[in-house]
DNA sequence: CGTCTTTGACCGGCGC
DNA sequence: GCGCCGGTCAAAGACG
């Protein structure tokens, strides 16, 4: 029944591949902008939809200057339809300019989003680098026999015993300054008034082997990559098992994946679609009825690759019908394709969240609860350490908030501590981007969830959600399927589709 | 015919 | 030891 057909659902692949080819052609129009490039990266094609004669243009700008160039050669032969042709070209080339100014303008905003993008990557960077130093630490001072006094304060001994010189990579949601040096360290390292499109942010780890470099180039990001590797790196069953990993690295990177592999993520989404889709290939072997729920709990493993040890759970909400709990566990032990990478990062940053929740909030505080940013699909979440595994789940169910970053707990049991969520954008030097530009962004994110979560059309749903972004109306949807469209591509406030920006760990 | 789903059986952990 | 429960296995059937 619930067999991979081609699509009832939305793959997102598909609009990754879009996006690249139109990267691909963006690559090109910008190539005076922007010395290096790199392929499949995050890319504004979205602008070309708002300004077909821009692209048009832009892509043709070199050819077209040339002609013109090639015409002013010729001006002793020339006819009156030559003149007319020349005058012609003028105002085209006027209208080029003018329209390459609107683009740089455009690239201008796009860099304050890519900065945004990768400011938060950094962050999911560094929180995941400091779960595994947290296990290092912790395995290394158990292993050591200090342990009787410490494992009542496990996080303060062990971040004593961190390097001094990353104070930035602490994620204890306890000291939120620690994410403000860390947010600091990343403005710093980023030129406030960059006025090309190209900006390095160097996440400083203090450890050769850890060492990443988080770059963005003009419109490319590239730091995508540095995170997947880092989770697949922490995710893998074992380096024997990931032969695409590069270096199965010893102990220090073993000791994180024993404790990830035991992390359960789960996401709450509203869908009528059987299960949502997340850019992998999962195949079924099993289904139970689960104590307490009516609906049937269906088992998938992932079968992108031989032995991927990847597993999920689907199952409907026993209290809201409309709810798909989809909960996953493991790690991928090969490369993910670009549709699945989003939710791959994002179960993989709520992993490490949630396990270095679990080894700070084991006594007498069962969930703690925060916004955090490094989750792409998510901006707040409570953490919950209840056995046998500690489990978090991103509940992208719930309707909008017009302050959804100050949003009180969704339950009493759990601790709200707005580290750095989005609020956080507003606060950084290099991005200065009006706060209605934050909201719209807020709201795109919000939609993009929602559509990935739940609506099969996808594409159509980002488009609108860029075009909201961009202060333009919304192209029109293709009148198709589920209801769901016409509220989550608005992306207002309202729409019981839309998630929260809210990420919540509960306890399972 | 290969792939995938279905579904009952089986296994291990846990509490009593 | 027994039963419950969650999770997995694997044979059988469905499907393209």
């Amino acid at each position: 029944m619930e067999k991979h057909h081609p699509s009832p659902f939305f793959h997102s692949d598909d609009l990754i591949r879009r996006r690249s080819s139109a990267s691909d052609r963006t690559h090109d129009d910008s190539s005076d902008d922007h010395v290096k490039v790199k392929p499949h990266i995050m890319e504004m094609d979205f602008f070309s939809t708002d300004h077909h004669q821009d692209s048009k243009i832009n892509t043709n700008g070199s050819s077209s200057s040339f002609d013109v160039n090639t015409g002013l050669n010729l001006v002793s032969s020339r006819t009156p339809s030559e003149k007319k042709s020349n005058t012609e070209m003028s105002v085209l080339k006027i209208e080029l300019e003018r329209l390459q100014e609107e683009n740089r303008r455009l690239k201008s905003m796009l860099d304050h989003i890519t900065r945004n993008y990768n400011e938060l990557q950094g962050q999911l960077f560094m929180a995941v680098q400091k779960q595994a130093l947290l296990a290092i630490n912790k395995q290394q001072v158990n292993k050591e026999g200090g342990v009787k006094g410490m494992s009542s304060h496990p996080i303060m001994s062990i971040q004593q015993s961190m390097d001094p010189r990353r104070p930035s990579t602490t994620l204890d949601v306890n000291e939120p300054s620690a994410t403000d040096d860390k947010r600091t360290e990343l403005s710093a390292s980023s030129p406030a008034n960059a006025t090309t499109s190209t900006m390095d942010v160097v996440s400083k780890d203090g450890n050769d082997d850890h060492h990443r470099t988080v770059q963005i180039q003009g419109k490319h990001v590239f730091v995508e990559d540095v995170i997947d590797q880092t989770c697949q790196q922490s995710w893998g069953t074992s380096p024997k098992s990931s032969p695409m990993v590069d270096e199965p690295k010893k102990e220090e990177e073993q000791v994180p994946e024993v404790a990830l592999k035991k992390a359960r993520v789960s996401v709450r989404a509203r869908s009528e679609a059987p299960m949502i889709i997340d850019g992998c290939q999962w195949r079924k072997y099993g289904q139970k009825m689960a104590k307490g729920n009516p609906c049937p709990r269906a088992y998938y493993r992932c079968t992108m690759a031989v032995g991927c040890p990847v597993r999920k759970q689907v199952q409907r909400c026993a209290e809201d019908k409309s709810i798909l709990i989809t909960t996953y566990e493991g790690n991928h032990n090969h490369h993910l394709p670009p549709a699945a990478t989003a939710m791959a990062k994002t179960t993989c940053a709520a992993a490490a969240m949630v396990l270095s929740g679990s080894t700070t909030s084991n006594d007498g505080q069962p969930n703690s609860g925060y916004f955090h940013s490094s989750l792409p699909y998510a901006t707040m979440a409570t953490l919950s350490a209840s056995p046998p595994f500690p489990t978090i789940t991103l509940d992208l169910t719930q309707g909008p908030n017009p302050l959804p970053f100050i949003r009180p707990p969704p339950s009493p049991p759990t601790f709200p501590l707005p580290l750095h969520g989005y609020p956080k954008l507003s606060a950084l030097p290099a991005m200065q981007i009006g706060q209605q530009q934050q909201q719209h962004t807020a709201s795109m994110v919000e939609t993009v969830t929602a559509a990935i979560a739940s609506d099969p059309n996808f594409t159509a749903v980002l488009a609108a959600a860029i075009s909201t972004f961009m202060g333009s109306p919304p192209p029109p949807l293709p009148p198709s399927n589920n209801g769901n469209n016409s509220t989550t591509s608005q992306a207002l406030p309202g729409s019981p589709q839309l998630p929260q920006s809210c990420t919540t760990f509960s306890t399972n």
